[in-house]
DNA sequence: TCGCCATAAGTAAACACTCGATTACATTAT
DNA sequence: ATAATGTAATCGAGTGTTTACTTATGGCGA
């Protein structure tokens, strides 16, 4: 056999920037088929179909992230600490692998619905943390889900902002401001 | 003739509701010839393409809801009042037309390629009051630019989590903690 | 060590279908 | 009468997928 695991990931990279550079329906087999130096047919032959593709793509990474970012989290013992670990978590995914990231966030809200409960979940991470948080009673006033909705769209719309270039440089320069933000946003005093 | 302007609204609505529910992609004119009790062909009467409709709606749509946000900001002249009266705005238009705002939210990064330096921008409003503020040194640390991205991520990220079901009621009730939210990542005092 | 062969991997062409768009024609209101 | 609307059928292009076939490779018996 030629190389079967090897054309797969060449494959998916293929997509991935395809998908992210043209939009997911824009994207389509053909265009795949030729960036892997590729024939349609051999797709097929590693995947069942566009959407396993997609979803591969998709559920993959976005669990492997959610790992990422809960062993960060437990490496802390601080609520701010954690905070602050994971923000620069998501930083480094950002400034590490860009077209990846994009790809999540352009897909997450077609893909989200078909993600178990089981599933590990970057969203569900960070909401267990803050939820420790209110029951330590380090956080007043908000809610463990408007919490992580604050603290997600603080890092995404700034990632977002850098993707259309409203903002520039690598976003790993600017975790220290948006640990901070995340912390005030908590009424949390920044401990470190 | 029968009723041109008021077909033309039949068309957008049927086809703001159906790109929501199926995405644009998916959503064919077909099907929003069907749900507008008329035929595909009469739909070219009104639009020049499926392009060309998905703009109008968003274009519109926009550059009319920028408007409202500067109207909403000029008649505050604090900066903190100037924020919260935006943040309410935010949260008055997710509840009037909760299907429009996730239409603008959907379609935004397909189509802000295409927004002209001079169309009103809801984000270039949002800059501009920032930007008004660091001037007049009210906000410390923070660029406009990084400032309007949280601000924006804390409110759209929320109205997401409305959507998907992780919080509910309406968002207006949330417009209180939302202006909070917003001051305290600027290290700006509420100061009503 | 050699040759065979099951099987994984890849090819090229066609498939059935949907899409946005256009056309020629009919209807309606001014 | 005439311009604005609406209809029904059709077009060509493009889609994801399947098919029948070919090629390469690692393992195994002789």
């Amino acid at each position: 056999m030629r190389s079967g695991e090897a054309t797969k990931e060449k494959i998916k990279r293929a997509a991935l920037e395809l998908f992210v550079q043209k939009g997911v329906d824009a994207g389509g087999m053909r265009d795949i088929a030729t960036a892997s130096n590729i024939t349609e047919g051999a797709i097929y032959r590693h995947f069942k179909g566009k959407d396993d593709l997609i979803w591969q793509l998709f559920a993959d990474n976005f669990s492997g992230f959610a790992t990422t970012l809960n062993d960060l989290q437990n490496e802390q013992n601080t609520l701010a600490g954690k905070i602050d670990a994971m923000v620069r978590g998501f930083c480094r995914f950002y400034d590490d692998d860009e077209t990846l990231f994009r790809f999540l966030l352009l897909v997450q809200h077609g893909q989200l619905a078909k993600v178990s409960e089981d599933m590990q979940n970057p969203i569900d991470i960070v909401q267990g943390v803050l939820q420790g948080g209110i029951e330590a009673g380090e956080i007043g006033g908000a809610s463990a889900q408007e919490a992580t909705a604050w603290l997600f769209g603080i890092v995404l719309q700034t990632a977002t902002f850098h993707i259309y270039g409203r903002l520039s440089g690598p976003m790993t320069k600017r975790a220290d401001a948006l640990s901070q933000a995340c912390l005030a946003v908590l009424a949390l005093p920044a401990d470190r």
